[in-house]
DNA sequence: TAATTTGGTTTATAATGTAAACTAGTTTAT
DNA sequence: ATAAACTAGTTTACATTATAAACCAAATTA
């Protein structure tokens, strides 16, 4: 019955992105950048990290000549996310 | 007005066991080892960060000759509850 | 062309989590 | 009475994870 919390998304800095990525069709790394106020070095990270697991989509590209890193969540991650949600509400008592 | 999510509470285990502690007068050891499911090790430890913080306070004393640790939410552990749910809620679009 | 900025990635270190090993004492069996 | 096994935890050694500093490549500006 109880699974336990997706360790993958029991971090904050990536369910910020995902919290952000659910809501949006896709979002660019100097917008989840700015949104969640976390280091460029520490957002690639967590970024890569749900991309192995395909949790998110991650398109690079250029834009005025410069690279663009795009990320967009996948129907894995809408999942995920949906599992998590529901798995740690049961210790929050809402 | 974004605070951070208490580290202490994000964590599963803690998590778990402030989450059973908001809701009962207090509980022993032994009761938190079967309801949590974890190692003896690893609550001891959590409870042990639990209560450097203040947020729980733990007796011990003796049952049937045997040592007995019993746990109970501090008025500062409810509020850190309350204040770490009210903080991971923005995040799960509920 | 030299310095600065953009848009990231890599990596070194610190912080954290966890279970195995240990402690201290009790009960049961011989 | 003593050994073996059990209870109720704690300590500690190790592995995992998180994070920011350092780095890189290319573009822009001075």
């Amino acid at each position: 019955m109880n699974k336990k919390l997706d360790p993958l998304l029991h971090n904050e800095l990536r369910l910020s992105i995902m919290s952000i990525l659910v809501s949006v069709e896709s979002a660019e790394f100097g917008y989840l950048l700015e949104t969640t106020a976390a280091s460029k070095g520490n957002l690639s990270v967590q970024i890569s990290k749900l991309r192995d697991v395909d949790y998110i989509l991650v398109t690079k590209s250029f834009k005025n000549n410069m690279p663009l890193t795009t990320c967009k969540i996948s129907k894995k991650g809408d999942k995920a996310f949906k599992d998590y949600v529901n798995q740690i509400s049961k210790y929050l008592k809402l």
